[in-house]
DNA sequence: ACTATCCATGTAATCGTTTACATGCAAGCA
DNA sequence: TGCTTGCATGTAAACGATTACATGGATAGT
């Protein structure tokens, strides 16, 4: 904190010039005559001069940071995104600031109050789980417009948002289930009410009646992503009379715990039972068995993510841009086949 | 953005006061007389004030903003901590930024730009793999005084740290082994010149010679942390032809590549091999078998470095305190005795 | 009663940029 | 030559807060 601040005013003494032409040589290189360019670029070299943001940040009206909404850093499969939205910021004068929703009170009014602080730009959310409550909020402080989702999104709100093609994969799933001759498919949910457990379920279902399976309520497990809610469904799988040969599960993490309560009980997998995931997490390929899942691109939902804020923000100042609402972009999916799947009855 | 923004000069006419009053009556309430300041508070709320951030920072000369380093932010290990720190620092006026040290170019130099851009006000490093380089150009800078590390540290270096008892650690888990009657105790390895491989290596070598136990050099099989590295470690106890009786991994993860590889084999877990890891990382108690590991409160180590560095901040702000150099702040650890351990031969 | 002290508040400078507007010079054109 | 146009640069006003210093009134001490 000793070192004495060097202003752009310094760099302007340096280079004979005014601030106004430094300015310009930083942001508008091609204003200015090549030799003073060239002046101000030795002036600043020698000066070791660097633009304070905060200064420039309070003129140009802009926080010069995006905030993403992340339900559970614990979770790796949010994390990844994460990170490749926070490389796509890199080298930028962007910074990307994060909240975990689970910890901290974080209501739509005080995540508005950031916008309004001057704290953020824009928003990636990642979590599906806000309120209707909280995107009134969002309204009614008019940053609705610098708001995307990525991963989840809010049924029936016109935010735009990038997200896997989750109907097709869980589609996948139960075609490739259905191709080894699996007929007895069990499906173990996410939580209640989430955006994904409903395109996952519905893709399932979709798929199961497409090849005339018939749809079995009592197979259709309600979990909610976590570890313990597979450890729970693969209990009820044990406990069935008529257990089922194959078991979607709507993430990996349920169905890395499907397989190791399954395995502890005595049930072979892929033997007894073929367990198929969904996200294909890094565990996946190393977990014994490797498990069958779906992959879900994390880096372009983060990227793409990153790109079509930077596009809203853009817009948002830019008074004659149109606004186009709701967007949605679909990041596509596929099947990696491992050896968590296998025929029915292949002991 | 339509909303044409509130001033403090706003609250102030609406109050009646001047800009100053209002200020005080935000930052230091005690100044004023009870009746302006609940004149200012209610103007405040008529108006919807809130402060502006960069305006603020810029007069106060701070960024408002800490970073955290990450190594791999999809590791839950470290992405769990970078919760902790996040919750702390919610609802005070300063933000998180990350970055992730495996994806870009987050050099030295880059990221002292980071203070000098007036960007951050300090830095909690989780990577404890920074170069001499990068921390020469933190001190050429005069930043280092606003740098704590946190999990890992750089050996030498005169950062302050907050570290769990990794030494400790490793013996507990020898000696966990140990009383059970373990003698042939292996050893996976972090990765080589990582401050953590050699103070767990350190530790399960002081128990063992506590213990009068020889120590043989090829079973301290060397990995890296990571899954493939655990998959890679128990081909070769596999291969082996005198195997140890048990295996105690520098991590969570490791151990969970060796258990589902050694399993896959036709190892048994923990009848003919014991596993112990180190982190107590979510999955652990959940995977079949449940793991025996080391658990480190990855909450304290967060909310220890979050407050560590706001004090160093405060002290490189305040010309008259002390600067104490190296301080290591040890988080004790604990050993989680689950299902993957057990007496040798305990078939 | 006079003055010193203190406290609540106002005035205005300041933080370090960007940028609208002003200026002055050079070139083009009749 | 005189006038217009255009371009490179300078001047100075924002951006929206905090805070050193000034001010004036009340209180207390002698």
């Amino acid at each position: 904190m000793a070192q004495k601040t060097i202003r752009i005013r310094d760099v302007a003494r340096a280079a004979g010039v005014s601030t106004a032409t430094v300015s310009r040589a930083l942001s508008n290189p091609d204003l200015l005559t090549e030799s003073t360019r060239k002046a101000v670029e030795d002036a600043v070299r020698i000066t070791g001069y660097r633009v304070n943001h905060a200064a420039r940040n309070l003129r140009m009206q802009r926080a010069g940071a995006v905030l993403v909404l992340v339900p559970n850093l614990g979770n790796p499969f949010f994390s990844t995104i994460l990170a490749a939205i926070s490389e796509s910021f890199t080298g930028s004068d962007t910074s990307v600031l994060i909240a975990d929703t689970a910890s901290g009170e974080t209501g739509g009014r005080e995540l508005a109050g950031y916008f309004l602080d001057g704290r953020i730009d824009g928003m990636i959310s990642l979590d599906g789980g806000l309120a209707k409550t909280d995107l009134a909020a969002f309204d009614a402080a008019g940053v609705a417009d610098r708001i995307v989702f990525a991963c989840e999104w809010v049924d029936g709100a016109t935010l735009p948002s990038v997200r896997s093609d989750n109907e097709a994969g869980a589609r996948l799933a139960v075609q490739h289930l259905y191709e080894l001759g699996h007929r007895d498919i069990a499906h173990v949910t996410g939580p209640a009410g989430n955006v994904l457990t409903k395109a996952r379920r519905a893709g399932m279902l979709a798929e199961r009646a497409r090849l005339g399976l018939p749809s079995r309520d009592d197979w259709i497990i309600r979990g909610d992503f976590s570890l313990t809610s597979g450890r729970d469904a693969a209990q009820r799988i044990i406990a069935m009379k008529e257990r089922p040969t194959a078991v979607f599960c709507a993430s990996d993490q349920v169905a890395f715990a499907v397989m190791s309560t399954l395995m502890a009980a005595g049930v072979r997998v892929p033997e007894d039972i073929s367990v198929v995931g969904f996200d294909d997490i890094d565990l996946s390929k190393v977990y014994t068995p490797a498990l069958t899942t779906i992959r879900q691109d994390r880096h372009a939902l983060g990227r793409e993510a990153a790109r079509l804020l930077l596009e809203r923000i853009a817009a948002s100042n830019d008074p004659l841009a149109t606004q186009e609402g709701a967007c949605i972009e679909m990041v596509g999916v596929e099947l990696v086949a491992r050896q968590s799947t296998a025929a029915p009855g292949a002991a």
